[in-house]
DNA sequence: CACCATCGGTGCGGTATCGCACATACATCA
DNA sequence: TGATGTATGTGCGATACCGCACCGATGGTG
C-alpha cells in the first residue's frame, strides 16, 4: 500500500521540476530521490550548513524564525510551487531560519552540491530558482506587513488559505497549538479565531483537523495579504503542466 | 560647493561597487551615474516596472510596504552595503514594494538593463549580489518576527541602529512621523518610545533630528533582531575596502 | 517681527492580545 | 470500560497599543 502510494508520484508534481525543459529534467531524474516528509520533521535548523534541497511534491514545509525567547513566528510556506534551501544557490549556505513539515507528504530531495552545479549552468533552472525566490521575498514581506497590521482573525484565514492552495483537498491535518506557533499568537488566540469561522459555517473543526467548507468566504475574511501574495506567486512562477 | 560634494564620491564608496574586480569595475565605471537622492524621493513604486538600479552611497533607502488601508511597513533598509532594484535580476522586472529615500545623499545609478547583462555574465556580480540578496531576506524575516513579538521600544531601538550603521555619523536627520511610517505604529508611540530614550540620555531629540549618544546602551535596549541581521550581513557581504 | 505650518508632547477611553488558570471533550490503550 | 494524555473551550485581569483631540514649542518666511 505505501508502495503504492510513493509509485504514484512524479517529479512533475512539483512545479520547479515540472517546468525545467525535458532535458534539463532528463538530467537530474536519476539524482532525485522520492523521500517521506513525516509531520513535524525538521529538515534544517537555524544556522545549519545545508547538504540537501527538497521539492514538495504533496507536503508543505514551513519556514520558522524562532526568538532567543523560544516564540517563534512562520515568514513564508512551501509546497509544490517550491523548493527549500535556497540559501545554497545564493551563497550563504545556511540561513537563521527552521524549515519544519507542517503537513506530511513526499518530496524529491537533490544533493545540494548537484543543485548548484545546475544553478550555475545559468539555464532555465537559474531562471526558474529565481523568480521562486522573489515570489518567496514577496510573501515575506507581506507576512512582516500582515503581522503588523492585521488581526489574529484575518491572518488565521490568509494562513489557512496559504494551506490550501498547497494541497489536495480541503482537509488540513493541523492541531491549533501548531497553527499558533505559526503565527506567533497564543493557542486561545487560534481557539477562538477558529471558533468564529466555525460559527460562521466556514470551516469544521475536530481535533487536529480542519475541513474547508466555505473557501469563498474564507477569501472574503482574509486580509488582502493572501490575495498580494497569490497574485505576485501566478505572475512570477510557470504554471502546473 | 555641490561640485565639490559630489566630487568627493568614488563608486567604491558602495560596498558591492567596491568588491567587484578592477576589469569589472573599469567597464561598468562609464555606465554609473552619481545622482542626489532628496529625502522622500520615491524610487519605484509598488507594480512599477525598473528601470534602473541604485548603488547609494551615503543615503539611505526604505523599502515599504503599503496596505489598502494606506497604513505602511518598512520591511527592509538598504545603504551603502546593497542595491535597491534586485527584482530586476530576479526576473520579476517589478515588486510589491515601494522605494523611498529616508535619509538624504546620493546615489550611482545604472541602467537596468546594463546590471542585468552583467548579472547573467555569471561572474563576481552574479555572487555578490546574490548574497546581499540573502541578507536582506534576513532582514526582511527578522523584521517580520520583530514586527509580532517585540516592543515599540525595542524596535525604535532596532531602527536606530539599522540607519545608524549606513551613516558617516550619529546624527539622522528624521522626523517622527516618518520613523512612525517606517516602523508601522502611531507617531505618539514614537514620541513616546523616543522620550524614554532622551531620558536615559541614549538619543538627544530636536525638532527632525537626532543625535545618539549613547550607542552601547541602544544595543543593550534594542531586541535581538538587530544583531542577528548584522551578524548574518557581515557573514554574507564582503567588507567595506 | 509676527505669522504660521510643522513638529513634538500629553491625556483619555477603547480594544486586541497576552499570560495564566481551569474546565471540558475526545481518543487511545490497557 | 476506565485511565490517561492530548486537544479544545472559557474566563479572568494586565497591558501595549490605537484613535482622537488638543496644546505648546519651534523655526522658517513674508
Amino acid at each position: 500500500m505505501r508502495c503504492a502510494v510513493t509509485a504514484s508520484f512524479n517529479p512533475s508534481d512539483n512545479h520547479i521540476l515540472g517546468a525545467l525543459p525535458s532535458e534539463v529534467g532528463q538530467r537530474l531524474l536519476p539524482l532525485l530521490e522520492l523521500v517521506r516528509m513525516p509531520l513535524g520533521k525538521v529538515l534544517y535548523e537555524s544556522g545549519d550548513a545545508l547538504q540537501h534541497v527538497y521539492f514538495p511534491t504533496n507536503c508543505i514545509v514551513s519556514l520558522l524564525y524562532v526568538l532567543e525567547n523560544g516564540s517563534s513566528a512562520e515568514i513564508s510556506v512551501v509546497g509544490n510551487e517550491g523548493m527549500i534551501g535556497i540559501a545554497l544557490f545564493m551563497g550563504g549556505e545556511s540561513t537563521p531560519s527552521r524549515a519544519i513539515v507542517q503537513s506530511a507528504g513526499y518530496a524529491y530531495k537533490l544533493l545540494g552540491q548537484r543543485l548548484k552545479e545546475e544553478f550555475h549552468n545559468n539555464g532555465s533552472m537559474q531562471v526558474l530558482l529565481l523568480r521562486y525566490t522573489q515570489a518567496l521575498i514577496t510573501q515575506m514581506a507581506q507576512t512582516a506587513v500582515c503581522n503588523r497590521h492585521h488581526s489574529v482573525d484575518q491572518q488565521l484565514c490568509r494562513w489557512l488559505l496559504l494551506s490550501l492552495d498547497r494541497l489536495k483537498d480541503n482537509q488540513l491535518t493541523m492541531t491549533q497549538e501548531l497553527i499558533a506557533n505559526m503565527l506567533g499568537v497564543r493557542r486561545e488566540g487560534v481557539t477562538e479565531a477558529a471558533g468564529k469561522l466555525q460559527k460562521l459555517g466556514v470551516i469544521a473543526y475536530h481535533r487536529g483537523s480542519i475541513e474547508v467548507l466555505d473557501r469563498p468566504q474564507l477569501e472574503q475574511l482574509s486580509c488582502e495579504c493572501y490575495a498580494v501574495v497569490k497574485r505576485e506567486s501566478d505572475r512570477l512562477m510557470p504554471r502546473p503542466i
